[in-house]
DNA sequence: ATATGCATGTCGCAC
DNA sequence: GTGCGACGTGCATAT
């Protein structure tokens, strides 16, 4: 039945697996489908995925994921808002799925299908992720100490050319404070990059910049480069600017800065 | 049976999945589980997800993804490598994920299991993907007039501080060229990149020297950028040069350049 | 719509 | 092991 929770069917004959696939796009049911398939992919690139067994998932939404037997990634996609259809051709199972902008395709031909599962899936459970680099960026602006004692933040996410600046502000002694704030290990290409930030605002703005570049760590042997542009590093975990906002329940920055 | 190709429950009880799920993983099974569950991953960030119907599924290489029903990507994920096991606690099937380096754990907390499937899946099948970025600097070498007529390439991937650079070589005046190829639309990122590779290298070397962009296009603003810095740009389009690599089967570099 | 930058990015490759 | 850059990156956000 079409009202069903669950459809699952073992070992079906292609032509069971396509009704039930049909079935399942109709009912906009999460579908599932292993069995043994070769792929194509034509788009910005292309692929060929030679035989094998794999799991064929298709949502609701209208995404599509082929995943092998190993490995965290799936091995062919199409994003959600994708369209499909499902038909038997020369006594093969064949999976189309389009999307357009940019116009790409992806086909999966079953020559034998181990399970189809359809599922009724509801979920609207609420999402929460913390110690990103923006959470880093609040709770440098809600407590300036964990980057510096005396730093007085100013803005955040200022457009300069040729791009933007995380947090500037002032240090205890009323210098210029540029910071660049990364929630990982930096590497090379951020110290350049805050290098190339900075030398328009010291060319614009006529006095002292500090240039900080706030993260984790710094790759090994970066500190010399960076030293050698002129520029500081200051270690912070984005684990400990996730704490700070626990604690502070409301962390609107609009109320404490004008940006 | 634990030799069985396909195992599949609908509606377990808690204490059926868990035993379903302890064989599949005894048995390196691809394993798939379908419920209502939380979710807790505490790693290099921290999430919670509130309770749903999500697909588990973990692969017998230790890669771990939970899927929403909505949605190209998972919403918590381990890769692979991870361990891990199960257990009934409090009237809850738990599904702990734990990898080190870096040491990041996710939780799946069902409180009921619509279905359990573990499959037995055999994939040696290969895949080839057309169009890279790699595609395109093979093609530029083996035809070198796709980028300029009277092109000679001299060498490419060479290490230059403070990176790579993509190809090198000479144009018909004898004139040294940087190329910086790009798979995508080149943005001001990648203006930069081109330029902070060039800058050592025209102090080093002392004579004149074109450093080109080869990309599908260039980002609106970025032109005049571009310009401003004594950068060129070439339009190539990557599927163009899978084209070429076609028509050539064997297109091993080694034997036409020493790099 | 396009451009820009983050991501629990992941992955592969070179050192 | 670490660093570094590509990826069919996807994704949100700002313009």
């Amino acid at each position: 039945m079409a009202s069903e929770k669950i459809i699952v069917l073992k070992n079906p004959s292609l032509a069971e697996a396509v009704v039930a696939i049909e079935k399942a796009f109709a009912h906009r049911r999460t579908l599932i489908v292993a069995g043994d398939c070769h792929v194509h992919y034509a788009g910005r690139a292309n692929s060929t995925l030679e035989n094998g067994e794999r799991l064929l998932i298709i949502k609701s939404d209208g995404s599509l994921l082929v995943h092998r037997p190993t490995g965290y990634e799936p091995v062919n996609w199409q994003p959600s808002g994708s369209v499909f259809y499902v038909e038997v051709k020369d006594d093969m199972l064949e999976v189309h799925g389009v999307r357009q902008k940019p116009h790409e395709s992806v086909k999966v031909t079953f020559s034998s299908v181990l399970m189809v599962s359809a599922l009724n899936l509801s979920d609207s459970g609420e999402f929460i992720l913390h110690a990103s680099e923006d959470d880093m960026h609040r709770a440098i602006l809600l407590k300036p100490e964990l980057f510096e004692a005396g730093f007085k933040p100013i803005s955040w996410e200022k457009h300069v050319e040729p791009g933007f600046v995380d947090i500037y502000g002032e240090d205890k002694d009323g210098k210029m404070v540029i910071i660049e704030v990364k929630r990982r290990t930096a590497s090379k290409e951020n110290v350049l990059q805050l290098a190339k930030y900075i030398e328009p605002i010291k060319a614009k703005v006529n006095r002292e910049v500090r240039a900080v570049l706030v993260a984790p760590a710094l790759a090994k042997d970066v500190g010399t480069l960076l030293a050698s542009m002129g520029l500081e590093f200051k270690a912070l975990d984005p684990k400990d600017c996730a704490k700070v906002l626990k604690k502070k329940e409301n962390h609107k920055l609009e109320k404490y800065f004008v940006n």
